[in-house]
DNA sequence: GAACGTTTGTGCACGTTTTCACAAGACGTC
DNA sequence: GACGTCTTGTGAAAACGTGCACAAACGTTC
């Protein structure tokens, strides 16, 4: 029972696409979903729905579909979202007021529980209605409310103190948003996300698109040929 | 010679990472890496740096390593980076400024060619030196700087809108920060960012720890156990 | 209650990615 | 120029992820 069924990572990758759905869907009275429209929505082929949901349980109905409603409450609860996860933001620069003050958060799981910079000029301004206390206060803010998820949002040389500050203070799960590898002790979790590398991964498809109308110029007019859609 | 050999997904991802802390190196003046230290700053495995680099050409010496310049001369080649790209963003909202703003791009290959709202309170001001223009100009704004790529930062509703106004324009990658999947024609690639998603994986692997610790404690502490990390 | 259309759940084959393991090549030393 | 050390480049194995195809299950209709 402790170890509980292992989800892939790549399922867990899309769940939350599939709840994003499911929840809109439920918005609009939708009650009930099959593998093949859910996939529709979500871009991905139907048996790879299924088989993600499959590691869910069986909550699907042969000949009839998913229930949208249940189909919610299950992913939240394999995803842990049956509560709100206070997350706390380290760097209240652009990238970290533009995230503090977004309100898609609520709405998925997450409320910003704190924000802490080193400058003294930004400690003690509001943003999204937090006010922005000192990075030596992290460990402080961190145990107030119980937090375990940090955000990154620091210039990049600062990432590595900022992760080891949020680990000292007890945060076991973090998303980086600088473009730099960060290094953590075994048992925390690191996410980022870096805007840099998925413009280069589109610019490396321009450029073979570019070298494809190029090479093919002898044999075919140099429109586009080659697929790739979707996210 | 048109097709010329293809590069895994998965290393296309990562060949920006090495990228980056190559030029890292370069910088501090570092002449020649190996894949094991290479592998070290980016957190990989040594056999996968190499097989990586492979891809490219055999471009190390045995016994010695890899040149860093040259190594850099020759991802930037692959990724199409060896000129500036322009890109155009959809949305000056919170998002949108803060990419306009974002200096750290032209370092990465990129530069903002043009921002395009709907609202006209928007239109007509300037972020981050560019000026804010009509949504209805962008086929103009892409064609004028000939602009291939682009970045939707609209609220999700839009985003549809926004996507299809770009591949009208004549743009064929988007990058998209809206928590929407869209639908493109083939021949055009996409991308996404989305926050949300990121959290709710870590939030996955938090409420695993819980479970886990909670399934455990019969047997062991509650202490951190489970393994996982970098990026 | 049998026949039928529908949709799930999953075994299996296939493709992709990771990792191992080691021969081959480069360099320095004697 | 033979030897030892180092590090690349790459087959081959293992692990992982995807998609097909179909039996099993459900609801409906007669
Ligand atoms: N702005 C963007 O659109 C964008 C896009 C992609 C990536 N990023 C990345 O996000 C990060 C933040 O970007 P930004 O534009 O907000 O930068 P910014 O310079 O506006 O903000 C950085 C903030 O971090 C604070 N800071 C510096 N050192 C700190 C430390 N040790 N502890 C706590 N706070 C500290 C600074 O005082 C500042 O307020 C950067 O790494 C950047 O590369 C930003
Ligand atoms: N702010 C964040 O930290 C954050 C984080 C994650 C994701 N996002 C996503 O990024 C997107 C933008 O977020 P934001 O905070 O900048 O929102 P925002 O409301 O501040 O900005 C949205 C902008 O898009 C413009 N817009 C609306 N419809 C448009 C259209 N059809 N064409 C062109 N422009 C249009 C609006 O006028 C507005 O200026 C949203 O989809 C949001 O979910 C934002």
């Amino acid at each position: 029972m402790q170890t509980r069924r292992r989800i892939p990572e790549a399922t867990v990758a899309r769940l939350p696409v599939y709840l994003r759905i499911l929840s809109e869907q439920f918005d609009i009275d939708v009650t009930k979903i099959s593998s093949e429209e859910l996939a529709e929505l979500a871009g991905v082929n139907a048996a790879k729905v299924r088989k993600d949901l499959s590691y869910l349980g069986s909550y699907g109905t042969r000949g009839v579909g998913y229930e949208v409603e249940f189909l919610v409450y299950q992913i939240r609860r394999e995803l842990g979202l049956t509560h709100n996860w206070p997350v706390v933001i380290v760097g209240a620069g652009n990238m970290g007021q533009a995230l503090a003050g977004y309100n898609g958060f609520g709405d998925r799981g997450f409320t910003v529980g704190g924000i802490v910079d080193i400058d003294d000029a930004k400690v003690g301004s509001v943003v999204g209605g937090v006010r922005v206390r000192h990075l030596s206060e992290l460990t402080q803010v961190v145990e107030a409310r119980n937090i375990s998820i940090g955000v990154i949002a620091t210039p990049g040389l600062a990432a590595q103190g900022a992760a080891d500050a949020l680990v000292a203070a007890g945060v076991t799960s973090i998303l980086n948003f600088a473009p730099t590898v960060i290094n953590v002790p075994p048992g925390v979790s690191v996410g980022k996300v870096d805007l840099a590398v998925e413009l280069q991964i589109l610019a490396y498809h321009e450029q073979r698109r570019i070298n494809a109308a190029k090479g093919s110029s002898l044999v075919s007019v140099p429109g586009e040929s080659r697929r790739r859609a979707s996210a």
